[in-house]
DNA sequence: ACAAAAGTGTAGCGAGTGCTACATTATAAT
DNA sequence: ATTATAATGTAGCACTCGCTACACTTTTGT
C-alpha cells in the first residue's frame, strides 16, 4: 500500500470512531478533521468531497458490523434463542453505537438517497443472510420464512430498545414462546 | 380563543404539513416560515424559540397519529391479521409521511434529548395501548404479551418497509402464521 | 381619547457549513 | 540533480443557521 493510501485509512479509522460516538448528524468536516488530528483542508485532499468521505467511512463501519456478525461463532440457535441473544448483544456498550448509527442511517436512507439507501440495504441483506445461516429450524418451519421473521423481530427490538422499552421487548419474547410452545 | 392563539395554530397547521412532507432535518426557521406564509421573525414572535416551536408541531403531529389510530374503527383482529392490516396501512400515501417521520424521530430520540425522547416514548406507549385494546387473543394467549409482540413486529415491519424489504416482510408474516398454525 | 400591548418589516450579527484559491514545503521518480 | 507529484498551511468565499435590535403600525382595553 502506498503511503498516501495508508494515511487515508488512518484518517478513516479515526473518523469511524468519531461517527460511531457522535453520529452522522454532527459529522462536519471540521469536527471530523479535529477527531482525526488533521484539517478540513487535508480531508478534502484525500477525499474528493464529503459524500465520498462519508461513503468510505460508512462502508467501513458497515464492514466492521458484518465482520462482527460473521465472527460471532455461535452454535446454531432456535428462533427465540436467537432473538434473546441478539437483544442482549445490542445492549453491549461496544455494540450499542452501531445500533444507534443503524437507526440514524435508516432515517436518512428513507429518503432513498445514495449512498445511504444503498449501504442501509446492504447491511439489511447481510442481517438476513446471517439469520438464514444461523437459525436452527424446527420441524414444520421453513428456513427462509423464519429468517425473515427473525429479521423483522430483531429490527423491532432494536428500535424499541433505543427508546428503553425493555419490558415490552421481554414481554414480546415471552409471548412468542407461548405461541410456539 | 384569542386572535393571537388562532393565528398561532394556523401557522402550526401549515408547519405540520411541511414537516410531514420534508422531515425534521430540513425544518429551518426560514423554510418553515416560507411554508407557513410568514417570516422567521414572526415565527419567533409566536414561539419563544425553535425548540418550543418543534415541541408544539411534533406534539400536534403525534396527536393526529394517535387520533387516526383511535378512530380506526376496526373490529378486533387476531394477531397476524393485525400485522398484515398495519403493514398495508403504512403503505397508504397518507400514512407514509407519518411513518417516515416516526423513524426520523426515533433516530433523534436515541440521544435521549427532550422533547424528542419524551414525544417518541409517548407515541410508542399509545401504539402499545392500541394493540392491547384491539387485539383479539386466542386461547392460550395472554393479552399483554401479544400486544407487546405486535408492537415489536409492527415496528420491525415499519423499519424494513422504509428500506423496501417488502418480500422479507411478507415472508415473515407467513412464517409467523406457519408457526402458530 | 389615550395608553398599553400585540403585530410586522428590515437588517444584520455571530457562528457554522462545504469547499476553494494561492502559496509553500516535502517526497518521489527519472 | 532536476523535475514532477504529493502534502500541508493560511485565508477566505458564499451560504445557511438561530436569533436579535430597532423601528413602525395596528389593535385592544379602559
Amino acid at each position: 500500500m502506498k503511503k498516501g493510501e495508508r494515511r487515508k485509512s488512518e484518517l478513516t479509522e479515526k473518523m469511524v470512531k468519531y461517527i460511531l460516538a457522535n453520529g452522522i448528524q454532527s459529522a462536519s468536516l471540521r469536527n471530523l478533521a479535529k477527531a482525526a488530528g488533521t484539517s478540513d483542508r487535508m480531508l478534502l485532499h484525500y477525499f474528493t468531497d464529503k459524500e465520498e468521505l462519508l461513503t468510505v467511512v460508512l462502508s467501513t463501519i458497515s464492514k466492521q458490523l458484518i465482520l462482527m456478525l460473521d465472527h460471532t461463532e455461535i452454535e446454531q440457535k432456535t428462533f427465540s434463542h436467537m432473538v434473546r441473544y441478539l437483544y442482549q448483544m445490542m445492549k453491549d456498550p461496544e455494540i450499542k453505537p452501531y445500533m444507534k448509527l443503524w437507526l440514524e442511517l435508516i432515517a436518512i436512507a428513507s429518503k432513498k438517497e445514495d449512498p445511504y439507501y444503498r449501504i442501509a440495504r446492504e447491511i439489511g441483506n447481510h442481517f438476513y443472510g446471517f439469520y438464514k445461516e444461523t437459525l436452527k429450524v424446527e420441524e414444520g418451519e421453513e428456513q427462509e420464512k423464519m429468517a425473515a421473521l427473525a429479521l423483522v423481530m430483531v429490527e423491532g427490538v432494536a428500535l424499541l430498545e433505543s427508546l428503553d422499552f425493555d419490558e415490552h421487548i421481554l414481554s414480546a419474547i415471552e409471548g412468542l414462546e407461548g405461541v410456539r410452545r
